[in-house]
DNA sequence: CTACTATATTCCAAAAAAAGAATTTAATGG
DNA sequence: CCATTAAATTCTTTTTTTGGAATATAGTAG
């Protein structure tokens, strides 16, 4: 209940998960992906996804090697939905993230992992 | 922007301060009130304010040696404005806040000050 | 099974957050 | 000015969080 709540509240207390969750709003993507993104290395990335998800903002599929990572509609907890719905237009003009969008499409999986 | 937005969610992502602006919803509250109710410090109380308050969730006015805080209603921020509206609803069923607003009306400052 | 690769986990160091004791500040009353 | 008191700040210790290097895991291809 309370530990929810402080749960999601400290899953986007973070800038780099944030941002992991406004470039989720535009496409499902994979660790190596995210981590190109970000600047930062793979555990990292792979630490902040988890964070996320447990706090039930993200899910996961695999799909061969790489996982898939994605925004849940967070239908299970009021939280979630509410603060998601709003997170669809927050932080909209905030600089880093829109120019984090605006080269999203140039980060893709095929060009990046294998090295 | 950025900054702010994750300012309220680490301010959010504290039990503490979460039953602090459960509290407030019910009464503004000087510190020694609020440091009584949760049974910490008086300086963790007033640390815990003072990041609300950086975080736009309250302020307060000096009333002679008391100070007392109450919660904003965020005007200048989306953030803070949505998720304190939510907050009024959210947690109500949390059995530690239940407790919390229950006992909350045999805490005054004339019994708890001045010792 | 072996080699390879994307991701997860472990481990450790650095940075940030939290808590209380002690001290300082600010407001009041004499 | 002095004493008193609520709150803020400082200081120090403990805990939590973050980040990356190294390692382990799991899926794929041969």
């Amino acid at each position: 209940m309370m530990k929810a709540f402080t749960k999601v509240m400290k899953a986007l207390s973070d800038p780099n998960r944030v941002k992991i969750v406004k470039m989720l709003q535009h496409k499902a993507m994979c660790v190596c992906e995210i981590r190109e993104a970000l600047g930062i290395s793979q555990p990292s990335a792979s630490k902040h996804l988890r964070i996320l998800g447990e706090a039930g903002l993200v899910d996961y599929r695999k799909n061969g090697l790489w996982v898939n990572y994605f925004l849940t509609d967070g239908g299970n907890s009021p939280y979630v939905s509410s603060i998601m719905g709003n997170l669809r237009h927050w932080l909209e003009d905030d600089p880093d993230i829109a120019e984090l969008i605006r080269k999203l499409p140039s980060i893709r999986r095929e060009d990046i992992c294998s090295r």
